[in-house]
DNA sequence: AATGAATGAGGGTTCATTCAT
DNA sequence: TATGAATGAACCCTCATTCAT
């Protein structure tokens, strides 16, 4: 079985663990949560089935009747976050934020940073497992490039050319542009998984680092 | 044994297995460094010593003749890392370069990213296995937190609160400052590990990096 | 864990084995059999998991799915003995024809005698672990004192005392009579196996050492 | 190898290594006493060569310089016991004690008592580990049947029956009086062992047990 | 003679997975 | 559907022994 066959069958995998997360029995939803928590703390390797076994109250058999092979379990917990992501109804709502012309860049990508960070919290250990585990498993990565990174690039791109183009950014290589945009995102997550315990109004954090970002990026007005 | 008796135990390890380094032999080289690769690869826990081995060339009990566990292993690897960066002399280093109140912050922090960057790329296996680890051992999560974060963090609060007494940085709060800086640095690694294959023209690209982010944290001159 | 908790723990999970002797599975008991075949044969250390598991037909795994620990398995053997030995019901027996002031001596030590080398030597593998092991394993030999060698003394002490003050017994140090008796026991079995192609007739042996026992130790009549 | 050959070499081994006990190097020396200590703290099988060879001070290489064996190791110093038992030197002080029928039994067995406890207390780790091992290494127990047990029985019976004969002792089965008297033997080495802590005058206690042995051998004097 | 690095077989134990119930 | 006993490969590690120095 060669890579590309992994590939398909992993996103085989997904695709079929996914459309039922809603219509799981309680066992599944159980084994899936118990999971999630495992490999969130210790790490996919170092978590094992009896262990995920236990503390979902199941028997070790039940989880191989609901997910064929521990890393099924993987992909099952990882599926439903790619897809979150890349939902087309998500993303024509992005789309459409940043679509917008009229919109100053602030709200957007306040909106954005919002939202995005909203997401990344809820569903953080699950998260956190998908950015541990794409390094190892080249299909979650390829499912993450495919399916999520490649559309948001171009996403981004065409909203900091359109800005850019109207001579509201100032003129940079966009490449740098959208990697400060990202790296704010990514070191605010770093920092908040970081040094969880310090409290913090996210929405004026937010409004912050944002302000920082576009001064950085913006031409300044001559007023 | 608690928690502390580990921790204390495991940085001894790594103090243990540091002075050598340099005055390794041949195999015990070998084998840190097919455990630097394959940890890097596959993680620790996917790792088996027996493949470590094959990889070094040595017998599998060789590899404990010179590390008496494992995890051992792991330390001996992540350690020199931490030290390296943690070492009085670097870090003296560092604090002239950013309590020069004279020298333009560009210059300083361009320096001090190249610096920093380079040490990173030049260590890139370990810093990932260090990365990757040090969320699943708290040992390692500590010694880095006590011997880097900490000073780290005191150094730039310094820095930025100096800038900003002097006016030369927005009324910011230094947190925001600090982590701006930080997540520049952060995302640059992330996209270059993330997307490898696009060329690039390191010099450049952290000049527009710290362009862009000095831009957004000073204030403006009104010229 | 000092040795106090190691040995409530050994403890424990004797008592643990204990309950089920009787409702084991098959394979419980064909591992619990070969372990004392093999562990007689050779001792605890010489004998390894693998060679238990090939002896009762199971595979490595099962073991440790029944006993979590080879010490466990060890335990498993120990425990049901030193209970059988210990328990109370036994013991009840022993102090009633012990405490039987009408009955003659020779009668009581014969039972006595006849009751306890039947036991030994029905459960002789096991007595040979147990003897062999006590030695290396505080938690067992602890366990022996604790329990039999304590209460036994006890016993021993006053069915001597009894007699001597009644006249029937020289006046000799206690512990003297008693190391005499428990000599005449342990010399009986240590003969017996060290020699055991000699046809023997134990009614007649046993009679014959507690007439030397008992010439020895009563008081001349001087009829 | 069958067990004839294997037995043959460890006759040769235990030989070979006796000559020298005492032109023995302070190496050896120092390894011998730390085997000796290790295989009756621990059991032979428990003692590793690397734990014997630090506690000897040595390199782990040199233990197998001068004992080509770990179980040679074993012989080394089992041997030198045997020798003493069975030496002819030893055995014709015996025999001329026991021989001499003038002299009163108790003082024969008072004395051969006294000697032989003597011997086996001042050796007693070795002593512990012969018993032991004699019980896994059918060569060990051969050599003690082949060179001890069988004249030391010879010698018993013949001294027993001369008693008997001379009418001193009573009519009784030749080997249950031995047996008594063996085991009264045992039985002390056990108690010592296993109550250690209990002060004891042992010239006392040896005739103490003689006296109850004789008492209940002899036949009674109608005096 | 003495060393200690090197070996690889074998140690006890855990693992993901299967299957009869 | 759910169980948990059973499996045997693979895990980390220790062992007795060898051998170049």
């Amino acid at each position: 079985m060669d890579h590309q066959e992994i590939f398909d069958q992993a996103i085989q995998g997904m695709l079929d663990s996914l459309k039922n997360e809603q219509e799981m029995t309680e066992k599944q939803r159980r084994i899936l949560e118990s999971a999630i928590k495992l490999f969130a703390e210790k790490g996919f390797h170092a978590s094992s089935t009896s262990e995920i076994a236990k503390d979902a109250g199941v028997a070790e058999g039940t989880i191989f009747r609901h997910f064929k092979t521990k890393k099924d379990l993987l992909y099952a917990l990882v599926a439903p976050m790619l897809i979150k992501f890349a939902s087309p109804l998500v993303l024509k709502d992005v789309k459409r934020i940043m679509g917008d012309a009229e919109q100053p860049a602030d709200q957007i990508l306040e909106q954005l940073l919002h939202n995005r960070l909203e997401l990344i919290n809820q569903n953080w250990p699950r998260m956190k497992i998908i950015m541990q585990e794409a390094q190892f498993h080249p299909e979650i990565m390829d499912a993450i490039v495919e399916n999520i990174a490649r559309e948001a690039r171009l996403l981004g791109e065409n909203f900091v050319q359109t800005r850019m183009d109207a001579g509201e950014f100032r003129d940079l290589p966009v490449k740098a542009v959208i990697r400060a945009i990202v790296s704010t995102a990514l070191g605010y997550i770093f920092f908040q998984h970081m040094f969880p315990n310090e409290e913090n109004d996210r929405t004026e954090e937010i409004r912050t680092m944002v302000d920082i970002l576009l001064n950085g990026i913006k031409r300044k007005n001559p007023d």
